[in-house]
DNA sequence: ATGAAAGCGCTAACAA
DNA sequence: TTGTTAGCGCTTTCAT
């Protein structure tokens, strides 16, 4: 195994694993340039002479180094992306929309996971841009002042996604949380419920959550209906929350109608409590929440819920970022919409 | 917005956006060595440099340039990683413990994900390596022949994680597939279930699953047991894949005792379907599977499955990468092992 | 404890 | 179409 010896070199520059643009050029008796021309793709390079480079780079093995490229043209082929959490499914999700467009362009993300906390992300930010990022995509819009202040300063363009803002720092791409939670607590009020309570996790964490629960306990008070009950847990949103705190919940009133919960994992986890307990649904007790994850819908009732497009914004910020170092100039602010689900749970 | 004037300066170089170590220098009246030892927190520097050197670094913002530094020392603090999906939780999962140990110790994570696509993975650890990771993680233990060459040249220590090989490139964490469905069939067995069905992904894609089935329907007919039904499918795993795909499952004989699924995923979803058609478990049907995933542990009845420890792999995995890049020399082979669930679908 | 010199491997700009 | 020159911003090595 030649692996134990690579590391540490003391002294000695490691050959760096696959020869240089220098040897290329030797070898295919032509200069660096034209070498670094031909696998750039520049056009203006004869034909013959591009077979001879090609024909080079493949006998050598030859794997050209970007952190060269990229310190000498000032251009990066990297994009950091800046998530709270990996545990919900709904950022992997974005995430998946951001490297399937990133990967057909030949650009890579570095990711920096914050687990909800500002001040780490931005310290994650103020370390990502040490690798001169050629974009910048972070979820949410609510940031430290100094990750503010160094996104501002960024030369690279920066997409906020998930969440819709009046003023992104330089572009958004996400949905008005508000909105879908106050078209969700509308139809729910004309359907007749008036006693609503509300399970989520921690809403200092999970801002998007925070306008969810605003716009919805609002529009509820201003149509007549009651919050009569409140549980926010400080743990990791997910379907074990809603399956462990149902019980608490429900004891806090005899009258609740129908549960909202800040999101299909943890309404999933409710819906499983009521199974496992007897409850019948949307019977004696309804339910609805918000994202629209395929757990929901794949349960005996499908979830009533919103569907957040999460693989499309991942999507489309990294376009934008994409259509900004083209020259382009994109939309700042670009509203994804969604849609309601009307489910069996209500 | 400043940010729209920043893209394409053609013919000037931009700024790279924070000043250079030589502005530094000149602010605190020291070398440009001298800043980089402090930045580096090398010891040999006096406490009064330093502390000189610190206000200037702050007064400026000055963010080092990563890609400078790791082409000057040919040491980079990134790690490719590189996985087959994103919208199965068990790799986000392991990314979670890469991302998490790799923080602490300053590295990133750059991913690539292949779609299970071998052709594609090799591409993608060949584009990886332009980038001159300090370590490379990658899922599972098979590969394109192309890929297993740039692994094997690579200098930069390499792990496979989630499947154990007798062979590894240069190390590998994971746990074994084969005697996790070996195990399982026996306590099914032994339980006095005979007639088996499999429900699952497309084994060809996935290799662990392969092997899973592999060992499971090995075991039972070595223990007088038989596969009555089986049915993979060419989509995504997941659960809309078992909740869809049950009927055409069960349709295939009227005898099936048990079905075991390709994952919890996808048990989950069969699940569901037992729950909607009111087909009692285990009375009428029982269930198995593979994951110890959150959702299975919260359905009504908890699965009776394997736990995988998919964080823990993660971690173990950055783990092993950075005690190589400390000189240190970790073992090639890890079990990260595994645990029986015995459930209520069983 | 500090500094000067010499690159790392590549690309922009200009020349031929 | 091709090559030459001069860095990109940092770290290594070797002096002092």
């Amino acid at each position: 195994m030649p692996k134990t010896e690579t590391k540490n070199r003391p002294g000695k520059r490691i050959s760096s694993g696959s020869g240089t643009l220098n040897e290329v050029a030797k070898a295919a008796g032509v200069s660096e340039m034209t070498v670094s021309r031909v696998l750039r793709g520049k056009t203006n390079v004869s034909q013959k002479t591009r077979d001879k480079v090609q024909a080079a780079v493949k006998a050598l093995g030859y794997v050209p180094n970007r952190l060269a490229g990229a310190l000498a043209s000032a251009k990066s082929m990297q994009l950091a992306v800046i998530i709270p959490s990996l545990r919900n499914i709904v950022f992997p999700e974005v995430l998946a929309g951001i490297t399937d467009c990133l990967d057909t362009a030949g650009y890579h993300a570095v990711i920096g996971v914050s687990e909800y906390d500002l001040g780490r992300e931005a310290e994650l930010i103020a370390a990502m841009m040490s690798w001169r990022p050629a974009g910048i995509i972070i979820a949410n819009a609510q940031h430290h002042r100094d990750a503010v202040t160094i996104l501002r300063a960024s030369p690279a363009p920066v997409v906020e996604v998930m969440e819709l803002t009046r003023k992104p720092i330089d572009m958004c791409v996400g949905l008005d949380h508000r909105k879908a939670a106050v078209m969700t607590a509308e139809r729910l009020l004309k359907k007749g419920y008036r006693r609503f309570a509300y399970l989520g996790c921690d809403l200092q964490r999970d801002k998007a959550a925070g306008k969810r629960f605003k716009g919805f306990s609002d529009t509820v008070l201003k149509g007549g209906g009651k919050m009569v009950a409140e549980l926010t847990v400080d743990e990791p949103s997910g379907i074990g929350l809603g399956r462990r705190h149902m019980a608490s919940l429900l004891a806090q009133s005899a009258k609740i109608e129908i549960v909202y919960a800040s999101n299909d994992a943890v309404a999933s986890g409710a819906l499983m409590y009521c199974l496992a307990e007897g409850i019948s649904v949307p019977r004696e007790l309804a339910l609805a929440s918000f994202s629209g994850l395929e757990v929901g819908q794949s349960m005996p009732l499908p979830l009533t819920t919103i569907r957040s497009p999460r693989y499309e914004m991942g999507r489309l910020s990294a376009e934008r970022i994409l259509d900004r170092l083209n020259g382009k100039t994109p939309p700042r602010i670009t509203d994804a919409g969604f849609e309601f689900i009307e489910g069996e749970t209500t």
